[in-house]
DNA sequence: CTTTAATGTAAACTCCCTTAACATGAGCTG
DNA sequence: CAGCTCATGTTAAGGGAGTTTACATTAAAG
């Protein structure tokens, strides 16, 4: 394991790939910290540089944490989009497959999480990241457009309200019970069983039918 | 506005109620930055005293952090169990009521809301932390056993589950649209709006009846 | 070989945290 | 009221860390 370039070369007086390996560096500290316990230094020693390194390529500590939720929205969208699969094999078992690859996400990816969702960072800090967190919902929302087509036309709710809905589920079981880390609360069933269980009651509300 | 004692006195050498200045000063910093955008000198700077003042009253900065945590659950339970009001004027619109309490208190309480809930502060880092966490979800608790109790024996969800749920919903939206914070998503409609919607169609999901 | 831009380094600068030693004032006791 | 005592703040000093500017080195191009 080393953070300098994999394989070729020694690395002379240059990183080489020093900007990704901040990025990496970033993801890790903020995983083992959360997003506000390190500093554009530690990212630097973590990478194996001197402190001003990091300036050749981050304006500073925000624009990399910028760039750590950009990726982290990418990886996202890639993972909400497996979980959709086109709707595949149904609307309805795909849809909770989004739900299951939302919690997913949060938990194998904890450090990219925080960095989009916990890091106070403005969403528009820049026009890539702002692209970046609206394509991630557009799968949502196109899912929920599916959904509701299968609904009688005089019952169909907005798409884009339940959309939000979900994600804000989602979002609130991740933030409360979403990672095992330690210190969060303990719970009597687990943070899957417990969106899956909403997401059905919620699903029934609208006029889907209890087995789909 | 001054941080001494309001009324009398000019203050001498003590400042005579410095402890509570502090929490008062953490929570206007945490309001300005974030709850890690301030720091333990900074609290003392704002309440007018020395920056090894504050060692008198607080072992460290997290101990400051977790009085301001603290009683900000305080309030929330006071607000939630007015939202409540013991069930009247009857159970579903009380239950409606928890949940705009829920988000008028995010928005009229963001500095506590987040030293709460997103300020990372393991919630057993004291006994009262703790306690005063569980009971203002005791709140939410008692509400959903109330209302498992009106649907018909063999149809009653799990009360624990049912205020989980609402719980994280709650939060989600709180989370994402929740704050009128520059930076934050806009919405077609409001977090109120959203929720309730939400908690609508989660209440006819369970069989309650669409008009209570 | 020289030039130039990219990339790192080193060191100055500032700020914070923490503790120790001292000062003040409020309340109790006689 | 005089004197003791403790809680509360202040000043000062150390040690450490983060940020940022000025300078040094390398790689690549002409």
């Amino acid at each position: 394991m080393s953070w300098k370039r994999q394989d070729r070369e020694e690395r002379g007086y240059h990183h080489g790939n020093l900007r990704e390996a901040l990025i990496k560096a970033a993801r890790e500290l903020i995983k083992e910290k959360g997003p506000a316990g390190f500093t554009f230094a530690d990212a630097a020693r973590s990478a194996g540089v001197s402190a001003a390194a990091p300036y050749r390529h981050f304006r500073d500590r925000e624009a990399l944490l910028a760039d750590v939720a950009r990726e982290g929205f990418q990886r996202f969208e890639a993972m909400l989009s497996t979980g959709w699969a086109g709707g595949k094999p149904d609307p309805i078992t795909a849809f909770h497959n989004i739900g299951r690859a939302y919690l997913a996400f949060a938990r194998a990816e904890p450090a990219y999480y925080a960095a989009m969702f916990e890091s106070g960072l403005p969403p528009d800090i820049n026009v890539e990241l702002r692209a970046a967190g609206d394509r991630a919902f557009g799968v949502l929302r196109t899912a929920a457009e599916t959904l509701v087509g299968l609904l009688p036309a005089g019952k169909r709710p907005p798409a884009l309200m339940m959309s939000l809905h979900v994600w804000s589920l989602s979002h609130g079981i991740a933030s409360l019970f979403g990672r095992g880390d330690a210190g969060r609360r303990s719970l009597p069933m687990t943070a899957e069983e417990l969106l899956e269980s909403a997401m059905l009651i919620y699903l029934q509300g609208l006029g889907f039918p209890p087995k789909a």
